[in-house]
DNA sequence: TGCGAGATTACG
DNA sequence: GTAATCTCGCAA
């Protein structure tokens, strides 16, 4: 399989152009991950859904920097949920990646996710099951995509992403809830919500 | 310094 | 339908 690291250009674009284009690539901590099937956009200032959407703090601080770094919060009191910041430093925009369908070291993931029972599309269907089975927490908050360091990387696995994917409002916000900004692969069992 | 809400999940 | 669980961010 060829898999080659995503370029920074890739990500320094407006947030609803990559997030489309983020399907079908490959997410990896440590040698497990998967296809990313299932994207949110959330475009900073002018997005009432956005974290940044009332300017910058710690929390949202990361966003706000380069592209190509991942964007890691903690929320409900016990999960988390990462994002690829997104666009030009300095506009806070990211991209929530929702769903991946497990490719690399599911056994890894099973035991890390005791609660998903039988059948692989239990795994990692919703952000918060993503950050479960690929061990990703706040210390991981701010890591680059693109460098090997980290660990965590998104890579190109050779698989165009769908020509026509899936598009729909957002899941679990309040404000912002008219915009057409979720993305996903059509029919895939590992979509958060189908 | 206090308090309300949250880009969720799992179970009844 | 709703409990679990805790951090952040704004108001006072």
């Amino acid at each position: 399989m060829t898999a080659e690291v995503l370029s920074r250009s890739f990500f320094a674009r407006d947030p609803q152009v990559v997030a489309p284009e983020l399907l079908n690539k490959l997410l990896i901590h440590n040698g497990v991950g998967g296809l990313i099937v299932e994207v949110e956009a959330y475009d900073g200032d002018s997005d009432p859904a956005s974290h940044a959407y009332r300017g910058r703090t710690p929390r949202n601080d990361v966003m706000f920097g380069p592209p190509g770094h991942l964007y890691v919060y903690f929320t409900y009191g016990m999960h988390y949920c990462c994002n690829t910041v997104c666009a030009e430093e300095g506009r806070a925009t990211g991209i929530l990646i929702r769903a991946i369908e497990p490719v690399q070291g599911i056994e890894t993931m099973r035991a890390r996710r005791p609660k998903a029972g039988n059948g692989d599309h239990h795994l990692a269907s919703g952000p918060g099951k993503i950050c479960q089975a690929l061990a990703i927490d706040r210390t991981h908050n701010g890591a680059d995509l693109i460098s090997a360091d980290s660990g965590i990387q998104v890579l190109d696995a050779g698989v165009d992403p769908p020509a026509h994917p899936a598009q729909g409002t957002r899941i679990g916000i309040r404000a912002g809830t008219e915009l057409p900004w979720r993305w996903w692969v059509s029919g895939n069992r590992n979509v958060s919500r189908r």
